[in-house]
DNA sequence: GTCCCTATACTCGGATAGCAAGTGTCCGAGTATAGGCGG
DNA sequence: CCGCCTATACTCGGACACTTGCTATCCGAGTATAGGGAC
């Protein structure tokens, strides 16, 4: 089980795209060459952030992306399932209604007892995501990046937003 | 992320076999056939459990597979494990590294915040499978099923230990 | 009758094809802008 | 000089190949048993 790579690009793309000030938008070949992956399949999954509603496109020139609402108002969790969708990664089949000594499904009105503890263990999973917002993760880059480099990050934006 | 199929039939065959006295075993054919799974695939995984030190494989006539240690000190994530391997789902490629705006390896001594938040969510979904034993689940089965099924059950395993 | 030996059949174990989902890429539809033209 | 129009260039959006990892399968190595034979 390997979460995609475009997660871990969508988190580090909607924290970057939360230093946008609100009325300008950052296009998709910058967000891409700032993280150094390729562009076209970056903006494959900044599609699915704008569908989420996490992102807002701007079509036409000066246009790009940006937060669709507040940073605080969006969750770790919202982008993870935007790219990864919202079904648990665990599927029970069902395989204890099959084979020779299974009955018929009256027999098994409760749960499956291995399906209880995975759907456990993903809420545990969701739930710990849920606790952050990008707003925080947006806030810990702040403080515990070097004076210089959030210096640099800024004059890059002012360079892509001129 | 989709988890892989043979894990929920590892738990389902390990549940199974936590059944089986300790000084008997059951042909992996036998487990297939009583989950209604292809038995050549399920050897693959219950080869893994074997490795992982979860069953023990006994060869030759009257062989097959049973416990290697007593159910209650095997847990759900144990199995999981075995199966599906003991890395986080996500992986950081440090891509905050790269790109135009980036600085040195020395600008980037505290972890990526994401990472952080990842891992903490990955940690609380393996606490919350290594808190449920196989023998908890196995208890759970007996409890919840009609009586008539446990004793089905108890039939089948009957026979096949003949 | 008892012991030993051998052939057998049954078990696990790893090496080998097939397929689906994620990975990576491309070109077309739509829009705000910049320049030119007419008034 | 001002307003309008048009052409342009830039943006996102969805449709198209490729690759890795899971799915599914097979045959070979090893062992306890069952039967037969010798003592």
């Amino acid at each position: 089980m390997k979460l995609s790579d475009g997660v871990e690009w969508a988190l580090h793309v909607t924290t970057l795209v939360a230093f946008v000030p609100a009325d300008q938008a950052v296009p998709a070949a910058r967000l891409a060459e700032y993280h150094g992956v390729p562009a076209a399949y970056l903006a494959k999954h900044l599609q699915a952030l704008s569908r989420a509603g996490i992102l807002e496109a701007v079509p036409g020139p000066h246009g790009g992306y940006r937060l669709a609402r507040p940073a605080a108002e969006v969750t770790v969790l919202d982008v993870v399932e935007a790219i990864d969708g919202t079904e648990s990664a665990f599927v029970c089949t069902e395989i204890r209604q099959r084979g020779p000594a299974a009955g018929p499904p009256s027999d098994y009105r409760v749960p499956c007892g291995i399906h209880r503890v995975m759907n456990r263990a993903d809420r545990a999973w969701r739930d710990s995501l849920r606790a952050v917002t990008i707003a925080e993760i947006a806030e810990g880059v702040v403080a515990t990046s070097p004076a210089h480099r959030i210096e640099a990050g800024a004059r890059w934006m002012e360079e892509v937003l001129r």
